[in-house]
DNA sequence: AAATGCGTCAACCGCCGGAGT
DNA sequence: GACTCCGGCGGTTGACGCATT
């Protein structure tokens, strides 16, 4: 059931109606829009007392007038102490570029291997510069190959330089190349990975491919899964929070 | 100086999968 | 197995600031 209401942003006097369906957002009284300092302060308080975790339940303990999941964003994308403030670095910039072309839009993957940076951060520059930067170059943003040959290759088909193309829309949650995220389960098909169905997945492979990736050489042939197609219970999927930033080589 | 256009990015939405019951 | 709760993800929106006219 959907419901519309009108609502006026804290930082603005225009209002919007947006559709509202999610319990946590259609509880009166809940405010919406930027976090004022107050607010933030309360939140790193109570985090730092308590630990992160039960969203859900964390604005009424913390004594905020927010839902859990706009907690967690503001958390998550802004106050985390190890959240790096500041303009994407050329190096940073070029990782982006490497992890977009092998895995898509999975911004959570990419934020994972770049310390201090935030799947959403990494959404937005890529949407902002990266998407734009690439067309400038006649370079196409999804498959990263050139605009006037992007027709020419099915998605999943390998194309010079040794890449795969993953299957367009490779970001929903319910097509058939998702790459998991979190603890979750998801299929790569006919990427580099062959066409295997990740039901079960284990860390250590998919995170050494990942770390090559980063290290510039994404088809060392040192790495198993680049030589053969891996076997399901050779991968796990790790996020960004799954990863944590201890994991990321030093050597980046 | 005012109006308009455009770019950026914080925040929100809808949905999904896992865990617990 | 069905249901609910929760955390998390990717896509989208819109407020705001800056540039241009």
């Amino acid at each position: 059931m959907l419901k519309t209401v009108d609502m006026t942003s804290s930082s603005g006097n225009r209002s919007v109606a947006r559709k509202i369906t999610t319990p946590c957002c259609t509880k009166m009284g809940m405010k919406r829009g930027p976090w004022t300092l107050e607010e933030d302060e309360i939140l790193v308080s109570f985090i730092k007392k308590e630990g992160e975790g039960r969203w859900r339940s964390l604005p009424k303990r913390a004594g905020l007038l927010r839902c859990g999941k706009s907690c967690r964003l503001r958390w998550m994308n802004y106050l985390r102490p190890s959240v790096k403030r500041g303009g994407i670095a050329p190096d940073e910039e070029d990782l982006i570029l490497r992890l977009h072309r092998l895995i898509g839009n999975k911004w959570s993957l990419i934020a994972g291997r770049i310390p201090g940076r935030t799947d959403n951060e990494i959404k937005n520059y890529w949407n902002t510069h990266l998407r734009k930067k690439l067309l400038s170059q006649g370079i196409d943003p999804q498959t990263h190959k050139p605009l006037d040959a992007s027709n020419t290759h099915k998605p999943g088909e390998e194309v010079p330089g040794g890449q795969y193309l993953l299957e367009p829309n490779s970001s929903s949650h319910t097509d058939d190349t998702t790459v998991s995220s979190g603890n979750g389960a998801g299929k790569i098909s006919n990427s580099v990975f062959g066409d295997e169905d990740f039901g079960f997945c284990y860390d250590d492979k998919f995170s050494s491919f990942l770390n090559s990736v980063i290290n510039d050489d994404p088809f060392d042939s040192n790495i198993p899964v680049l030589s053969q197609p891996l076997q399901t219970r050779d991968f796990i999927v790790g996020t960004s929070s799954s990863l944590g930033h201890d994991q990321i080589p030093k050597d980046m």
